[in-house]
DNA sequence: TTCAATGGTTCTATTTAGGAACCTTTTGGT
DNA sequence: ACCAAAAGGTTCCTAAATAGAACCATTGAA
């Protein structure tokens, strides 16, 4: 599967993960919502080479999730600054944090502590139902079809519930 | 920069992309918490060449993603089932689905709809703050080096919000 | 005049992925 | 007894992506 074909899938993770699917353009998001902006930093930070660093960011700016703004004339620099699709993805990026910290920490402890400025404590995020606010667990989670389902992606599901439920 | 010398970094959104950093795992994990189990089946819904397919089940595996369980005898026949650290992983694919159902989906409207057994409603999944409740946006969260900060890390971090600062 | 800083691009060698064929075990049909 | 099919892979070869290093352009400072 090519990556071009990834973004025109029906399915929401697919599209998503054209974007976001690869080793590195998680880790500049990263660095993104850490203040990172530059070019030089991002390389020296990451490590990756300048090449790849090149084709992600301009990947990311392609899908709108950072804007490249000049910072300075003569000669001509830019930065590379979230959007607020970009601002959008924290859940996903703080998603991640979470679970490295929980499953992937060595001894030591996690790197990174986060505030919550609003009541000033050192927080873990949650994932809690948009109506309730009760936490979200996989296991009390149904799944429909949607309006831009796929024909017979509805029936595929369908099979599948009614296989696991005999 | 090496996969396996991803999984080695002090930061947990490194060592959480060494797991899932690629296309194929995200999209096997998201079959996975609809219910799809078995080689086959991954194999024809996703696309993937059996080789990347079997590559990436070991590796899931060998993470504690998820486990092989024989379903079968004569002739022995596996499939791949969510760990708990695999389940834990939801918060992270349902952060991912949603912001493609925001950001990336088409005229026709999201592929599906996720209904939460304990209220009865569709819902939309929110990221709050462990400690208050409140959501969590970017800009109210503020950074501190934890325990297992690498030699430096808080040192940057200062200097970058001084920087952004003044 | 040459150097350094920033932000890239270009080159080749390696690694990874894609595509197709093949293998193994066992059941089921003829 | 023989052949095909199903499930779950493995092996092979080719194509694409990545790493690593060198190079280029613009400008200001020494």
């Amino acid at each position: 599967m090519r990556w071009d074909s990834l973004e025109q899938e029906q399915c929401s993770v697919a599209r998503t993960v054209a974007v976001i699917g690869d080793r590195w353009s998680l880790l500049i998001l990263r660095d993104c919502f850490l203040r990172v902006r530059r070019f030089e930093e991002f390389q020296s930070r990451l490590g990756v080479t300048r090449h790849i660093l090149a084709d992600r960011l301009k990947k990311l700016v392609r899908f709108g999730v950072l804007r490249r703004a000049p910072y300075q004339v003569n000669p001509t620099r830019h930065e590379y600054i979230l959007t607020q699709k970009g601002l959008d993805l924290y859940p996903v990026v703080m998603a991640i944090v979470h679970w490295g910290d929980t499953h992937m920490v060595d001894e030591r402890g996690r790197p990174l502590l986060h505030e919550h400025k609003r009541c000033g404590k050192m927080f873990d995020p949650v994932l809690v139902c948009s109506e309730c606010g009760e936490p979200i667990v996989a296991k009390e989670v149904h799944v429909h079809a949607g309006p831009g389902a796929a024909e017979g992606a509805a029936e595929g599901l369908a099979a599948r519930e009614a296989a696991r439920a005999k």
